[in-house]
DNA sequence: TACGAATGTTTCGTATGCGAATTATTATAA
DNA sequence: TTATAATAATTCGCATACGAAACATTCGTA
């Protein structure tokens, strides 16, 4: 494949990403609550509690971006800080009883949005998609330079 | 498809997004020059002049968000902004020669990341991740919801 | 022609998003 | 045991990134 192909790719990446952040603005555009804060309420409803670093983990950002997510969630009083006992360095997130309120009041909305991002693919198409994700997924690892000779 | 597939998707487009613009800055990371003026500076390349309202919609942001990245790119002396004279809405922008002596230094780098990128991409492998972004591009667009009777 | 609507860009306020540096704590080793 | 390295999170400065509002200009129409 030459460099055009790794272009068109990028430039689609871009596109589609781009999109796809349009489209959750747009169905949560009278509510309170943005994209990535929206994600870690739904992390929460189904975690408990999760340390900051598997937060950045699971949405592949850095620390000190979701350290800043998390101060306005805090702010708001939907999550709160808990520092561990056995390991004082790591600090643990929870949902208050305002947080649940909310995911209440937003889960049908995003369930709603997610099913019609999907409403019309078939099983075919939705192989098509994930076969395609895989792949691209393995290149843009950041060890994605695998120098196995 | 049910909605877990919807946030499957979701979380994987987030993700290789996410690696490929780590990927970028890695490459660049000792050069003076970020991942979206990068952008600018290759389409500038290729096309000499082109309204602020064109590099948005080619790179999928907000008018806004280019008009920042232009004060910048300006600032260092890469780029130019002219008055059309047949429309004085508009604002053309064009490269310096500052600018062409930047592209000359990176594009080696760039065409090489690319072509790395994608090197071990098989035709069969390629075609499949073309047919899964082109669905999702179709899924994500802002006219996604179709009402064609 | 005049005037309100539409268009293109910028400005403003705020929320990501990153890397480097910092702080606090824990693990390791001499 | 104590210096050193490693780890987890935060802070800091800066660059995106967005929408709403402002601004200038052009278009459409009465």
């Amino acid at each position: 494949m030459a460099e055009q192909d790794g272009a068109e790719i990028a430039t689609l990446i871009r596109e589609i990403n781009a999109g796809l952040n349009q489209r959750i603005r747009e169905t949560f555009k009278d509510k309170p609550i943005t994209p990535p804060q929206m994600m870690i309420i739904f992390m929460l409803a189904e975690e408990k509690r999760l340390k900051v670093s598997e937060i950045s983990k699971k949405m592949s950002l850095a620390n000190s971006t979701v350290s800043g997510i998390l101060d306005r969630l805090e702010k708001q009083d939907y999550i709160k800080r808990v520092r561990s006992e056995s390991d004082k360095r790591v600090v643990y997130v929870e949902a208050t009883d305002q947080m649940k309120v909310i995911f209440d009041q937003h889960h049908q909305a995003m369930t709603e949005f997610l099913a019609y991002l999907v409403r019309d693919v078939t099983a075919k198409e939705f192989k098509t998609i994930l076969d395609g994700l895989d792949i691209l997924r393995n290149l843009v690892q950041t060890n994605g330079a695998k120098e196995k000779g």
